[in-house]
DNA sequence: ATCGCTAGTTAGTAAATACTAACTAAGGGG
DNA sequence: CCCCTTAGTTAGTATTTACTAACTAGCGAT
């Protein structure tokens, strides 16, 4: 029974990238792989050179679903930095929750050491950081923010809020109460804003 | 040729929780573990009764190693906001880049959704978020610090600085410059505590 | 001394895994 | 209409993988 489907490579990588996201690339087989695409095994080598190949595809896509500009054009001019924190806040872990499958692939990617990883990194937290130091130079320029190294203060930013995120994704079920995303930012931005401003 | 060792099960463990943290239990075969262990395979199942078993032992075995109630204690009467969170991110960063092997079994574990996963992260954030809850808790009713919701805040303030040692060790070759984690700290911690204070 | 238990060994097995060979239906261009 | 390319199929293979069967050296207790 020979089923033509148009995006057949496409229907492939979303397979792929929810079952590498959840399993990791070890534990995900060609044949759950097939059968998740709705397809045969062999079928798979003939849009994929081999199992790596499908694997190294689901990172090189991920870039495509990143929408970061839109926020940062909107932040450009703001000198309030709570908001400059809290927009960049609910952006981020916006992103984690509605893509969660990009984050866990890129820790799986980071954890094995895969060559990818760095790529996936650099895109996925890497613009932030260099969004946000480029935004905190302008704002200590103009006097309203306290003197620190804000390379060191944006990724330190960053990363809390993406392990926040994984307060609703990754922790979920491990911490007692569940708060809402909105709330925990609602409550710690203010806290980094008042330790920033002058 | 027969050689018979005082610990091998402790021998198998160490093994295997090095390579489980640097490859995910599923990449892990039962010929690497053997061979890392200096062991033939079925000597494996004389002291485990499966791989699984094995990795369980070794997530189990992750308590034994975490020193926090020294630290607890040397802190349980500070009232100074900024020395507590200084001390704690101190003790968090250290344990996590001298037992790097710890925090990416936890990761791991978490990612492939392993039952042991949310006991592992209770013992290694679990009790840090815990202790630094009261003390925020203390330190508002003395009057010193603003405020907020402390559950939350100490979630976030210690997710920041896990994060923040996984730049030491997981994101080290993704991102530009490696700063020395003191200097993190140094730049972080008082933005933190000056957001906090009153 | 020997008996039994523990902790090893060698050799092997069934199942799973990544991938290939060989074949074929569908569709478009000349 | 026919032929070529594309994208599927069924059947199969070599290797790997987790684990077992059967045997044995060494040690402590009797």
């Amino acid at each position: 029974m020979r089923e033509r489907v148009a995006n057949r490579r496409g229907v492939i990588l979303d397979a792929a990238t929810h079952l590498f996201s959840r399993e990791g690339y070890g534990r995900v087989t060609t044949k759950q792989l097939a059968e998740s695409s709705g397809v045969t095994e062999p079928a798979l080598y003939r849009h994929f050179k081999s199992k790596e190949d499908i694997y190294d595809a689901v990172l090189e896509g991920i870039g495509e679903r990143l929408q970061q500009e839109e926020i940062f054009d909107s932040l450009r001019l703001t000198n309030d930095v709570g908001l400059l924190l809290l927009r960049l806040s609910e952006h981020i872990v916006e992103f984690v929750t509605e893509n969660d499958d990009i984050y866990r692939l890129l820790l799986y990617a980071a954890l094995s050491g895969h060559s990818r990883a760095k790529r996936s990194y650099q895109m996925i937290r890497g613009n932030y950081v260099k969004f946000l130091t480029h935004q905190l130079d302008r704002l200590f320029k103009a006097g309203l923010i306290v003197e620190k190294n804000n390379e060191i203060t944006s990724r330190c930013f960053v990363g809390m809020v993406f392990d926040c995120a994984l307060g609703v994704t990754l922790w979920r079920n491990y911490i007692g109460k569940i708060y809402d995303p909105v709330d925990v930012i609602a409550n710690n931005v203010p806290i980094y804003a008042r330790g920033l401003a002058k």
